[in-house]
DNA sequence: TTGTAAGCGTTATCAG
DNA sequence: CTGATAACGCTTACAA
């Protein structure tokens, strides 16, 4: 057990000579108490160095003042270490969090457990964030639900009209169509593209819009053989890579759907000899903390982690707090130009 | 608000036929009651969708099945990112802090702020784990003013004999020494170190007495004007990378106090046209997820954050359960060979 | 095995 | 501006 026991609100209460709601109220600078109570009130609570009980409020309240911040992962990626892009948001979203005066629960979890809005059912928060890449249909699925039961939530994917639910999410079609766009500038016209392009991951498929977009405005025809199914880690873009070379296609480039798979890439390039930029030019997406340490630096499509830490507290807070005409919000992507492509004289 | 009004123990109590304490027996699966009503009373939760109000539970059974993580940074630090070596600690407390059962609270303090166990005080956690690299003195104090008042709570940092609190910290010095004993190894003995000495920073200065360890060792002889000022971050390590390079003094290999300050050095030599590791060789700490893929892949010494992770949660779990006899813990560092050292003839 | 009564420490409501 | 009183939803202690 702790040392001391902690004082109440009684106890002041008894020690300045007032009721306790009046300490209550002075605490929480009401105006209501008188300037002379309110002072007296909370330099006696700073000498005891007297804190609210959370437990006790937010049950009489029926608030927590905490949101709470669902990981979730695709079974198999549940290794030891977190994709670097989802941290990055972890860490934008806990300082933006904070800024709100709200508290952060963070949680874990598969994308087959029953993440139910426990957290808020159970009032440990007034409202979700939830992160992370999986079957879209069904997480959709779970998103329908929560949504009709009323809860606070707002979720980091792809942004699309009439699905269930507050998203908040990059431009991921401008994002792929900018990084196609430059390998196109610089020459290139066999380009690859590795990642997914069904419906189950519509960012990954936006993505790939946006590389189709891009061949279309340069009036570049697309090879759609060209692109290989790979899912966010290294070991898959690597996978992927190797399928490319083993088809003997011809290709001078490839735009990889996330900077994982262009890790991958470039590893499986390397070891059949070829080099980036020279032989192969790569662009990635996402632009996390390594893309700029690579060998060579990658040349990315920048998600603005900060500003979507932002968007999404901002959004379940006013949700939490009964705004109505909220909306979804998209972001806008940034081509980040390195050294990882090389032009190519057709 | 939300569409639906919880439903409370009570009205799965009027719905059974039973009291409300029978029906929080049952839920937590207690044996004092009969299986009938349990199952009777568990099929009615769930059809209700029932879910205990932590608030209730945590105000009356004065525990939160919470425990707190403060990450706090030095001033200046608290940019846009977050050292990446604390970032891989997050994701493995996070995922400790679940296993055991918990729910973990995240927040960011900067060392200047009173982050006097607010946490607790206001029941918000059962524990608190720190994290964060800083001013030792400053923290110490803080610690002190914790201890006497009896917070559970466990610090990642040095572990050092009779200081208050409980420590969960990586064996520095043998970290250092197992670094720069590789590079001597490799034949060099004009070996630069880039980080700090003093009682300040005790983990760094660990880290240099290991680098003087290894020097003895060998009987080689170390000149400490090869020892340049250098605190986490790749700025510093570029600069103080700059200002060895300006000093005139000869060196072949760095050791260097983190990963982040390697990044920068890297970038200082190779824009005076040094090559890494032909001309200069260099051995980093932390193994943070760049260093493998930095150009040349960083040999490092690694802090294994998974067991660290575990370590901080099962102790403050510890002092929570009021176990004695709880004592901190000395992870052992990993000496992981990658491309950064070459051999020199002396 | 179950029920009764009390209480955790606040905030809300109302009356003064 | 202040105070009395009730309530938030649960767990504990004890009685039956």
């Amino acid at each position: 057990m702790k040392g001391k026991n902690k004082p109440t609100s009684v106890d002041i209460a008894h020690l300045a000579g007032v009721s306790q709601p009046t300490v209550s109220r002075a605490l929480r600078n009401s105006p209501l108490v008188s300037l002379e109570t309110r002072l007296r009130v909370q330099k006696i609570a700073q000498e005891l160095n007297y804190k609210v009980d959370v437990n006790a409020r937010n049950l009489r309240s029926q608030r927590t003042n905490t949101l709470a911040l669902l990981l979730f992962e695709d079974k198999g990626e549940g290794e030891r270490f977190i994709n670097p892009f989802f941290l990055s948001m972890l860490g934008s979203i806990t300082r933006a969090t904070a800024n709100r005066g709200y508290d952060l629960l963070v949680s874990f979890q598969q994308l087959s457990d029953d993440w139910n809005a426990e957290y808020e059912d159970a009032n440990k928060a007034d409202g979700i964030i939830f992160l992370g890449y999986g079957d879209y249909t069904t997480y959709i699925k779970r998103i329908s639900e929560l949504d009709r039961q009323g809860a606070h939530f707002v979720t980091w994917g792809p942004v699309i009209e009439n699905q269930p639910g507050l998203f908040v999410g990059c431009n991921n079609e401008q994002g792929g169509q900018l990084g196609t766009q430059h390998l196109i500038n610089n020459g290139h016209t066999k380009i690859a593209f590795l990642g997914d392009e069904s419906k189950d991951y519509p960012e990954f498929r936006d993505r790939y819009r946006g590389y189709l977009n891009a061949h279309q405005e340069s009036k570049v025809s697309v090879d759609e053989s060209l692109r290989f199914n790979a899912f966010f880690s290294e070991e898959s873009g690597y996978a992927a890579t190797k399928e490319l070379i083993k088809s003997n296609k011809e290709f001078t480039a490839i735009s990889c759907a996330s900077d994982l798979i262009a890790i991958g890439a470039i590893k499986a390039l390397r070891e059949n000899g070829l080099k980036v930029p020279n032989d192969i030019a790569i662009v990635g997406f996402d632009d996390i903390p390594t893309a700029e340490h690579l060998a060579p630096a990658l040349t990315t499509i920048r998600q603005d982690t900060f500003a979507a830490g932002q968007a999404l507290v901002d959004s379940v807070l006013m949700l939490v707090n009964d705004e109505k005409e909220v909306s979804s919000t998209l972001l806008e992507t940034k081509l980040i130009i390195r050294d990882s492509c090389g032009t190519h004289n057709g």
